[in-house]
DNA sequence: CAAAGTTATGTCACTTTGGATATATGGCGT
DNA sequence: ACGCCATATATCCAAAGTGACATAACTTTG
């Protein structure tokens, strides 16, 4: 199983051992899940950056550090909303969200 | 005051009577609800090009007719979470979406 | 107009997500 | 080794989001 998948599949809670429990997801779901974690590192891309900490980033949202982190971590006790609000706030562009979201799909595909 | 922008701010909360009160809104913030009225719209459109009701999308969804309605009318309770699983449960494709984050931002530079 | 079908709005009990906090882990320079 | 700083993980309880339901307001069709 490669990296990017097991890592999606690790984002807390989806208890996976091999690729066996992978196809449980509905396509649905799981396109939803590759999408978040695709922003989430736009989030670390964009923080990185930025040259920002995630306490720095985090005070910029009114948030937290452990947020932040759990956020790149692609946990699923962070919305899509926080993520989302997340890029925006670091001054993405909707062409780069596009261009997050293409590489999902991408990824789907390969 | 365009319909749209109107649309956008009575989503549900939002006490406005003219453009005044727009601007106290944070650009992350305003940015953030016209995307996600542009995939509300986006859901509306899907729906309707399948020839759904919204009780039949929101069976798919295992949600309730009254969400999706409120999704569509842009409602502040509903997540971008759900409103992205609406899109993605349509068949919606990356290029797709991001044709619609695109028009948001359009919309804003106007 | 009336009935049927669809969409809009309001409310509520339950669940998920939220910020905060504590603590653990890892890296890095001294 | 030690401190220092950034990141990861776990657990609080408050706040936001959820499906369900009721019902109102439209639309369409007869």
């Amino acid at each position: 199983m490669k990296i990017a998948k097991k890592r999606l599949l690790d984002s807390k809670g989806w208890v996976v051992g091999d690729a066996g429990e992978f196809l449980q997801l509905s396509k649905e779901e799981r396109q939803f899940l590759e999408l978040k974690l695709a922003l989430a590192n736009g989030v670390r891309e964009l923080r990185e950056r930025l040259g920002l900490t995630q306490s720095a980033l985090a005070e910029r949202l009114g948030s937290s550090q452990s947020r932040v982190a759990k956020m790149e971590a692609g946990d699923r006790s962070v919305s899509l909303d926080l993520t989302m609000r997340s890029v925006l706030s670091m001054g993405a562009t909707a062409t780069e969200i596009a261009k997050w979201i293409r590489r999902a799909e991408a990824r789907r595909a390969a």
